[in-house]
DNA sequence: ATGAAACTTCAAGTACGCTTGAAGTCAAGG
DNA sequence: CCTTGACTTCAAGCGTACTTGAAGTTTCAT
């Protein structure tokens, strides 16, 4: 059993393409060991990086976000358990803020219609901590951030 | 008291950027009158329709899902009430879908880290329904798209 | 030894939801 | 009348998260 493996075998054990591979490692996601020619070779351990990658995008967090909390873990050994579980914790404050945005959104919805105030300004709801207003261009958020 | 308002004003009062507004008639989802020289004005009306974009953009909604709602407003008269309430309806769905998909998520979280399963295919979580996996390039979803 | 499959880099393309800039027109106050 | 600000169109740019393609190299099975 080989102790490393290519870039094909990880992208088929992970289920995320080649190329995404290669734009995690760019993006520091990931790292790689060279062979002498200069092909890709991963220890297995990077899969479960792989999948927390997988994860945390579903929660809702960006590479960026990702490579910051991936960066919590330690350098000199392989991530343990408690490691992972120390950084899941944060996803979740992420996730219960995004439920309870969006069970605001739906209850103000109700309401809204409700009273007819479906219109700016004057209803509450359609500002509030105006999360979708990100700064300068780049397509809005589809999930709202974490304040 | 004008009947119609500029674009300027539109904006001001939507919180909306007018280059948005711009972007959004030209993807159809609202409409101007024109001067004879060719500048936009808006029926007061159309703010309750960029409220209805701006609270489905949080809720998760693509423009083109935004539009598609719209269009099931009566043409021939100006939506009431009910004509909102009926489509708010649709978001609620969404909105439950995605607030289930969270909780899913989390309780899986819990759960995989738990039992330590944090690896692609073994776990039932990393995949199932690949919800973010689009067609085509393009960047994926943020939220999770509902089935 | 050879041909296919897998790998490499680098540049450019793609979808979304806009913004920004250029170049020009229109409206309103002094 | 003239300037200032608001408006017009059109093309190009931006950030995210990748994919695709070109052109070349390496690995591997036959």
């Amino acid at each position: 059993m080989n102790e490393e493996i290519t870039i094909g075998e990880l992208s088929a054990r992970s289920g995320v393409a080649a190329s995404a591979l290669r734009y995690y490692e760019e993006r520091g996601l990931i790292r790689s060991l060279r062979t002498s020619s200069g092909h890709r070779r991963y220890p297995r351990h990077v899969l479960r990086r792989i999948a927390f990658v997988v994860f945390a995008q579903k929660v809702g967090l960006t590479l960026d976000e990702i490579g910051a909390e991936l960066d919590k873990l330690p350098e000199n050994r392989a991530p343990r358990r408690d490691d992972w579980a120390k950084l899941s914790r944060s996803w979740r404050a992420h996730i219960d803020a995004r439920i309870t945005e969006l069970e605001r959104l739906k209850e103000g919805l109700t309401e809204c219609i409700g009273c007819g105030c479906l219109s700016m300004q004057r209803c509450r709801l359609a500002n509030p901590g105006d999360r979708a207003a990100r700064f300068g261009p780049g397509p809005r958020l589809l999930a709202g951030k974490p304040g």
